[in-house]
RNA sequence: GCCGCUGUGGCGAAAUUGGUAAACGCACACGACUCAAAAUCGUGCGGGAAACCUUGUCGGUUCGAGUCCGACCAGCGGCACCA
C-alpha cells in the first residue's frame, strides 16, 4: 500500500501553519539562508526553479534542527522590461499582471512547503520599498557617486533602451539577444568604478565559487602599468599613452591613437588629412560589433603623417591611427612594441613598421617570426636597461620612468561607470528634478517615494526619450530649491536596482523611518548563504556589493559584503538535455508532480536527480524510484513501530555510521548523495528489522529526524509515530560517535603487485603483524616467487609486492 | 586565441586525504504473489568461457592511479584587440 501523501502534507501544512518551527529566541545563533528572488513571470514556476528553493529549505531546516533562528524569506523582484513587454501584449497594465503574476507565485512557492516568513514578503514594486531604493540613490547623488553625462551608449533597438555594459553579451541585448548599438544620450551613470579596488580585494574574503569570483575579478580587469608622456614632433602637443610593458620602451616604434582620440585630426599633417577624417567617419559608423568581430588579420589604420619622439631615446616614431585602440580604455593611445606585443607585430608587419627586438632569451638579436610575448629574457637594444632581466625590469620600469620625468605609474581598470537610466516605464522614477536655475535637483526626502505614475499608455518611444515625458502633468512641477517651474527626470532605473539591496529590508519592511534599524541589520546580517543561478556572477553580484559598499560607507551598515557564501545550483535540462522552455513544449511544471507523487518526493528527486551544482536532465522515471524509497520508509515505520529490540552492537554502529555520512554529505553540499545514503541506509535497516525481528527505536527516531530537512512532511508523521514531541523541529540534530562508526570485523582486501586477489574478514583490534600474517597464509598458493615487501594500510588494504 | 569546468556501465551517478571502480537509483531480465495484469517482494545486471581486461586518448610517478604529473582529443561555460 503507497502512503497516503495527500493526507500526510495536509496534516502537516496546516500543523505548521499554527506551530513555528523556527522560533526565535535571542540566545540562538542566526542563520541568514537567502534565496535570489524570482521575477513573476507570466508563465510560472516550473521545476528548474524548485532546485534552488528546495536546497536552501534543506539548508535552513537542517540549521534549524543545529539549533539556529534561521531568516528565510522570499520576494518578488517585479520591476523591469519582461513585465512591461508581457503587459504591452496583452494589453493590460503592468501593474496589474504582476499583481496576478504575484499572486500565482506565491501559490506555487507555497506547494514547495518550504519555511518561508511570508510575514517578510516584498516586492520591488511597492512605493513602500523603492521609497528606499529612491533613497539610496539620492545618498548616492549627494556623495557625487550619481551624475549625468552624454555619451554614446549601448542601446537595444528592440528593447529601445540603453544598456549598461555587463548587459550586453556578445554584443548582444542580454535580455532579448538583438544586436546592440549605440547611441548617444544623456544618462544618470552610478560612479561603480570608485570602488573598483574595493569589489577586487573583497572577493578574497569570500565563500564563493571560484568561477564567479573569477568572472568578477576579469571584469574588474585591473592591470598595472604607466603612462608614459610622447611629445609630437612640430607640434605644442604631448600623447599620453598607457602600457603595461613600460620595459620595452626603447622597442616602441609607433604610436596608435583611437579614431575618437582628441589629437587625432589635430595633429594629422594637411596631405592626409582628407584620408584620416575619412578613416575617423567610418570608425564612427562601425557598431561595437563590427569593431570586435574584425579578427587580427584584418587590422585596418592610417597614418597621421605626424611623429612622435619616443622619451627614453628621442627617436622619431609614427603616429597612426587605428580603430583597434579603445577609446574608453587607458589614454586611448598606445605605443607600439611590434617585438613583443602579438597585435602589434601583426599591424606592424601589414603597414611595413619597424620591429625592434628588446628582448631576448639567447641575449642576442633573433629573427622573429612572431611577436615574443613571453617574460623572460633579458634587454637588449635598450640603452642602459641592457642585460636587465625582463621580469626585474617590468617590475622597476614604472618607478625608473617616473624618475625619468617621463610618464608615471598608473593602475588600469577595464571596468566602467554603471548607465543607470533605462528608457522605458516599468522602473523607479529616478527622484530628480531639472532646474534651469539649480540644475539637477533631488526630490525632497520627505517626497519620497516618488511614485510612478499610473497611466494608460506606457510604450517605449524608441526615440531615446522615456515615455514618461509625455505625461506633461508628471513632468511639470516646481524646483524644490527655488520655486521656478521644473521637470521631472522621466527616466527610470534599471532592474538591477531593486535587487541591489531588498535582502535588507526583508528584516525591517515596516520601518517608516530607516531603510533598516541598526539593532536589526546588526543582529541578523550579512547573508549566510546566497542560493542561486550563476547567470548573475557580473550583474547582480557586483551591483549589490557595490551599493553594500555604500551603505557601509554612509554609515548604515557595519559590513561591506552581503553575501558570504554564494552557492550556483545547475540548471534542470529537460528530457533531452535542452534548456526548459516553452518553445521547445519541454517545461515540467512542478504542480503537476507534486500532485501525482507530493511535495515531499518532488523535493528528494530535485536533489537526488544529481550534483547540485551541475546541470541535469529532468527524468520522469527517476521520481518513481525516489517515491518507491519514501513507500519503504513508510512501511518500515509502520510494521516495527511497536517491534521494538534493545540496541546492539550492529545497531550501534549502524545509528552512528549513517548519522556520520548524512552530516559530512551535508556540510559538503554533496546534497545528491545524502538522498543515496538515506536510500542505502533504508535498506540496511529493513534488513537489520528482518534479521532482528524487530528494531532499535532509536535508529527510527534518528531517521525521522535526519529525513525532515528533506522531506518534511513525512518524517514529521514518522517521528510521530516513534516519539511524542509536537514536532522533528524541536528535535537536535543526532550526533554521533566517531569510535562507533566503524565495525570490529570488516572485510579486507589482499593484492599482489597492487593487484586485489582475496578477502579476509578480520578483527580490527588485532596488531598489524597478526592480520599481515593471517593476510600472508590466506594468499599463500597464488604468490609465485618471493615477497620483498609488504605494505599495510590499516583497516583499507594490504599489498604484497612479489618478485 | 586565452582562461575555467567536465569526460566513469544501456542511463542518472558514487568513490573526503592515492588503497576492493561502478555504492544508490533508473531501465532491463528472470523468479515469487495473482486466473491475469499492475503494485509489491526476491535474484541477476561493465566486458570475457577463463586467466584477466575496464574510468576520453597516449605517456609518466608510485607497492598501488578515476584520483597526482605531462602531452593530446571531445563537450560545455566565461573572456575576447583592455595595450
Amino acid at each position: 500500500m503507497p502512503y497516503n501523501f495527500r493526507e500526510i502534507e495536509k496534516k502537516w501544512n496546516s500543523f505548521w501553519d499554527e506551530y513555528s518551527v523556527n522560533k526565535y529566541d535571542e540566545n540562538k545563533e542566526k542563520y541568514y539562508c537567502l534565496d535570489m528572488f524570482p521575477y513573476p513571470s507570466g508563465s510560472g514556476l516550473h521545476v528548474g526553479h524548485w532546485r534552488g528553493y528546495v536546497i536552501s529549505d534543506v539548508i535552513s531546516r537542517y540549521n534549524i534542527l543545529k539549533g539556529k533562528y534561521v531568516i528565510h524569506p522570499m520576494g518578488f523582484d517585479a520591476f523591469g522590461l519582461p513585465a512591461e513587454n508581457y503587459a504591452i501584449k496583452m494589453g493590460i497594465h503592468p501593474s496589474i499582471t504582476t499583481k496576478e503574476n504575484i499572486d500565482n507565485f506565491r501559490v506555487q512557492l507555497k506547494k514547495i512547503s518550504a519555511i518561508y516568513d511570508w510575514d517578510m514578503e516584498l516586492n520591488t514594486t511597492d512605493p513602500e520599498y523603492y521609497k528606499w531604493t529612491q533613497w539610496i540613490f539620492e545618498k548616492m547623488f549627494e556623495k557625487g557617486l550619481a551624475y549625468e553625462k552624454e555619451f554614446p551608449i549601448n542601446w537595444c533597438p528592440s528593447c529601445k533602451t540603453g544598456l549598461a555594459n555587463e548587459e550586453v553579451v556578445d554584443g548582444k541585448c542580454e535580455r532579448c539577444h538583438t544586436v546592440v548599438t549605440k547611441k548617444n544620450l544623456k544618462q544618470w551613470m552610478l560612479k561603480i568604478t570608485d570602488y573598483a579596488e574595493r569589489l577586487l580585494e573583497g572577493l578574497d574574503k569570500l565563500d564563493w565559487p571560484e568561477k564567479v569570483k573569477k568572472m568578477q575579478t576579469e571584469w574588474i580587469g585591473k592591470s598595472v602599468g604607466a603612462e608614459v608622456d610622447f611629445l609630437v614632433d612640430g607640434f605644442d602637443e604631448k600623447i599620453k599613452v598607457y602600457t603595461t610593458r613600460p620595459d620595452t620602451l626603447h622597442g616602441a616604434t609607433f604610436v596608435v591613437l583611437s579614431p575618437e582620440h582628441k589629437l587625432s585630426l589635430k595633429i594629422t599633417t594637411k596631405e592626409n588629412l582628407s584620408k584620416v577624417e575619412k578613416y575617423i567617419e567610418e570608425a564612427k559608423f562601425k557598431s561595437n560589433v563590427d569593431r570586435m568581430s574584425v579578427s587580427d588579420k584584418e587590422k585596418t589604420g592610417i597614418f597621421t603623417g605626424s611623429f612622435a619622439i619616443n622619451p627614453i631615446n628621442n627617436k622619431k616614431i609614427p603616429i597612426w591611427i587605428a580603430d583597434y585602440v579603445l577609446s574608453d580604455y587607458g589614454t586611448g593611445a598606445i605605443m607600439c612594441v611590434p617585438a613583443h606585443d602579438f597585435r602589434d607585430f601583426l599591424f606592424a608587419k601589414k603597414f611595413d613598421l619597424p620591429i625592434i627586438q628588446v628582448i631576448s632569451k639567447s641575449g642576442v638579436e633573433e629573427d622573429l617570426k612572431e611577436a615574443y610575448a613571453d617574460l623572460c629574457g633579458v634587454m637588449i637594444n635598450s640603452g642602459d636597461w641592457n642585460g636587465r632581466d625582463v621580469v626585474e625590469l617590468k617590475n622597476n620600469a614604472p618607478y625608473e620612468i617616473e624618475k625619468l620625468g617621463i610618464g608615471k605609474k598608473t593602475i588600469n581598470y577595464k571596468l566602467r561607470d554603471w548607465v543607470f537610466s533605462r528608457q522605458r516605464y516599468w522602473g523607479e522614477p529616478i527622484p530628480i528634478i531639472h532646474c534651469k536655475n539649480c540644475g539637477e535637483v533631488l526630490v525632497p526626502e520627505n517626497e519620497l517615494p516618488l511614485e510612478l505614475p499610473l497611466v494608460k499608455s506606457y510604450e517605449p518611444t524608441g526615440t531615446g526619450e522615456s515615455p514618461l515625458a509625455k505625461i506633461d502633468s508628471w513632468v511639470n512641477c516646481k524646483c524644490p530649491k527655488c520655486g521656478m517651474d521644473a521637470k521631472r527626470e522621466t527616466n527610470t532605473m534599471p532592474q538591477w536596482a531593486g535587487s541591489c539591496w531588498y535582502f535588507l529590508r526583508y528584516l525591517d519592511k515596516n520601518n517608516k523611518n530607516e531603510l533598516i534599524s541598526k539593532e536589526k541589520a546588526k543582529k541578523f546580517l550579512p547573508v549566510d548563504l546566497y542560493i542561486g543561478g550563476v547567470e548573475h556572477a557580473v550583474l547582480h553580484l557586483l551591483y549589490s556589493r557595490f551599493w553594500i559598499k555604500f551603505l557601509n560607507d554612509i554609515g548604515i551598515l557595519d559590513f561591506d559584503e552581503p553575501f558570504i557564501k554564494l552557492f550556483n545550483q545547475g540548471m534542470i535540462l529537460g528530457p533531452k538535455g535542452n534548456k526548459m522552455s516553452k518553445s521547445e513544449g519541454n517545461v515540467v511544471n512542478p504542480d503537476e508532480v507534486v500532485e501525482h507523487y507530493g511535495c515531499d518526493t518532488l523535493r528528494m528527486y530535485e536533489l537526488f536527480i544529481g550534483p547540485p551544482e551541475l546541470d541535469a536532465s529532468w527524468d520522469e522515471n527517476g521520481i518513481d524510484g525516489v517515491y518507491r524509497f519514501l513507500n519503504r520508509v513508510y512501511n518500515l515505520f509502520e510494521e516495527y513501530r511497536d517491534k521494538y529490540i534493545k540496541e546492539n552492537e550492529e545497531s550501534v554502529y549502524l545509528r552512528n555510521s549513517f548519522i556520520k555520512a548524512i552530516t559530512e554529505r551535508i556540510e559538503r553540499f554533496s546534497l545528491n548523495t545524502v538522498i543515496s545514503g538515506f536510500m542505502e541506509y533504508n535498506n540496511s535497516f529493513i534488513e537489520f528489522a528482518k534479521k532482528n525481528g524487530g528494531i532499535d527505536k532509536n535508529l527510527l527516531k534518528d531517521f525521522a529526524i535526519l529525513l525532515a530537512p528533506f522531506a518534511p512532511h513525512i518524517a514529521e508523521e514518522l517521528y510521530h509515530m516513534v516519539s511524542d514531541k509536537k514536532s522533528v523541529f524541536d528535535e537536535k540534530w543526532p550526533t554521533y560517535k566517531e569510535e562507533l562508526t566503524k565495525k570490529n570485523k570488516i572485510t579486507l582486501p589482499i593484492q599482489i603487485n597492487g593487484k586485489t586477489k582475496v578477502f579476509i574478514d578480520v578483527d580490527i583490534n588485532l596488531q598489524d603483524q597478526e592480520i599481515i600474517k593471517i593476510a600472508r597464509d590466506a594468499i599463500k598458493e597464488k604468490i609465485a616467487g618471493n615477497i620483498v615487501k609488504e605494505i599495510y594500510v590499516k583497516e583499507k588494504i594490504i599489498n604484497f609486492v612479489v618478485k
